[in-house]
DNA sequence: CTGGCTGCAAATCTTTTGCATCCTG
DNA sequence: CAGGATGCAAAAGATTTGCAGCCAG
């Protein structure tokens, strides 16, 4: 693809916010990680946290997942998988298996496909068991 | 599950956004739908657009597609099927392929799962003979 | 020195909500 | 006639942008 993973400035804040996210599963909001990050930076601002996640994600350092209809998650694990989502509390842990999906000719005739994720609904046993 | 897709009250316009979208595999916007209201409809507001797709939405009507990352997309085709989008000008088509997918135990205890949905990420030709 | 990055505020865009009025069933 | 639906405007969120000052190479 175009987006050659350039090199990036390493600044206190991308540090802070790719620190942040090594090794997290819970694939956070970019407001999750402004209140994360408000705690060492008390001076970082929304707009430095959007862009830094959108440079990021531009530089192959992360993974922008739409799953959630609400706002952007973050996921730090570039490897390719997908994703379990409660539509009720909207936790979202990972499915790590490969489908080896493949598309009919006639389907993707036309485009060059990139890749593809698969979101899984369902509810998990905590909301359900919270009454409904 | 839980939403019965209890008697709607038909209302004109009502009618109007389930006209305009049966048959439509475009699977537009909310903003997409209220201009095309707006010329039958010309005092229909956008509250009731939002408002409409969502009671319609709940009723299992229609299906709320969450694969564009800028707005959600609306869907009237209630069989199962996947999504295949152009990343660059969010052209979305449908893919008609079941693939029987199937989590392991590992990841789905815990959780009642209840549907999936394949987004595939493309670049049309279109966009793709547009330069880039 | 220069360009990129930050911080702050304001702007934008999508979606939701409050409320008075209207209309369907 | 009653409760739900509409229209309008304003609110609420999420995300983006403009811009001046700052910092690193």
């Amino acid at each position: 693809m175009r987006e050659a993973p350039r090199k990036l400035k390493m600044t206190p804040q991308r540090l802070a916010i790719l620190d942040y996210l090594r090794d997290n599963v819970k694939h956070p909001s970019a407001e999750t990680i402004f209140k994360a990050m408000k705690d060492k930076f008390p001076t970082m601002s929304f707009a430095t946290v959007y862009n830094t996640l959108s440079t990021l994600s531009k530089a192959n350092r992360l993974r922008e997942l739409t799953i959630d209809p609400e706002k952007k998650r973050f996921d730090p694990d570039l490897k390719p998988h997908h994703h379990l989502i409660c539509i009720r509390c909207g936790k979202i842990v990972d499915v790590k298996v490969d489908y080896g999906l493949k598309l009919p000719y006639a389907v993707k005739k036309g485009f060059e496909i990139i890749g593809n994720h698969i979101e899984f609904y369902g509810i998990c046993d905590e909301c359900r068991s919270l009454g409904k």
